[in-house]
DNA sequence: ACCGGTTGGTCAAGCAGATTGACTATAGGA
DNA sequence: TCCTATAGTCAATCTGCTTGACCAACCGGT
């Protein structure tokens, strides 16, 4: 493959992604949760499965854990989460999504269905699932990191 | 699609797309281009093909134009840009990249390559190519933004 | 049981990138 | 010739993140 077809391929993929994201967090807005960030979205999806710690948080979101600390205040401030005494370990604090926390995650996985069915339009059902697969397959296991 | 697996799809794309960034700012300072910013590559390539104005690159970036002037006033300092009069209109300036902007973007196209190639190893150069078709077909075509 | 190093978390200060607001100079149509 | 829209900059401010210092709790070896 030459450069510029990475090149294209990779602006292709930066343009898809920044223009997902803007769509699932305006989708959230719209159904009326206000003052949440995509970031905030990426911390939901880490405390889902049955909270986290902050330490936690901070690999998976890729920044020090004062940036996690404080995304957490202010989410814990918003009313979408609240910190409990972690069971096993009193140093530390398990964060939990509260009932507002959850519906708001509802709410950007009805946006990001929303926004991926506009896909669906244009790929058809058969080669959404291809793309959904190779994307899967190229998909890294390290943090999340900011596109830019 | 169900909404869970379309947030599974919108992690696993943005997942990716950050990976991505992070790989070829990589290369690109590994390439000895210091001081470079992931942003920074997204301005080249607008002004890539004949220089632009201040007021065009905000447009692109998704940005106002006090901040996309504030990063042309960076990447004149370091010597990857420079502002020349506008030929037709007197209020404008053209920034056009340099000898060294040039260099530069060559070693983000290596670098994109050499990244995109990894993905090469893992889906072959047949579904490469489908991957590159679907991505350009869903690829919007407003002004770039940050992942988050 | 205790001690030394590691780990979880917070406080505080500072920085970098972006925003809003105000302003000047040129463009361009009525 | 106005009058408005546009290109660009200056200045102040905000926000999110980083670095650095610190305390409390865990845990392995002795």
């Amino acid at each position: 493959m030459q450069n510029s077809e990475a090149m294209a391929l990779s602006a292709a993929l930066l343009a898809v992604a920044g223009e997902l994201t803007h769509r699932i967090n305006e989708g959230v807005v719209a159904r009326g949760f206000e003052g949440v960030r995509p970031a905030h979205g990426f911390a939901f999806a880490r405390l889902a499965p049955g909270g986290a710690t902050v330490t936690d948080l901070a690999a998976h979101l890729g920044v020090t854990k004062q940036a996690a600390s404080q995304l957490v205040d202010e989410i814990v401030r918003k009313g979408y989460a609240e910190r409990r005494p972690h069971p096993q370990d009193a140093r530390a604090r398990l964060v939990v999504l509260t009932e507002q926390g959850w519906a708001c995650t509802r709410a950007a996985e009805e946006a990001a269905a929303e926004a991926v069915g506009a896909w669906v339009e244009l790929l058809g059902e058969g080669e959404m699932s291809v793309l959904r697969d190779q994307l899967a397959r190229i998909a890294p296991h390290g943090p999340l990191r900011p596109a830019w």
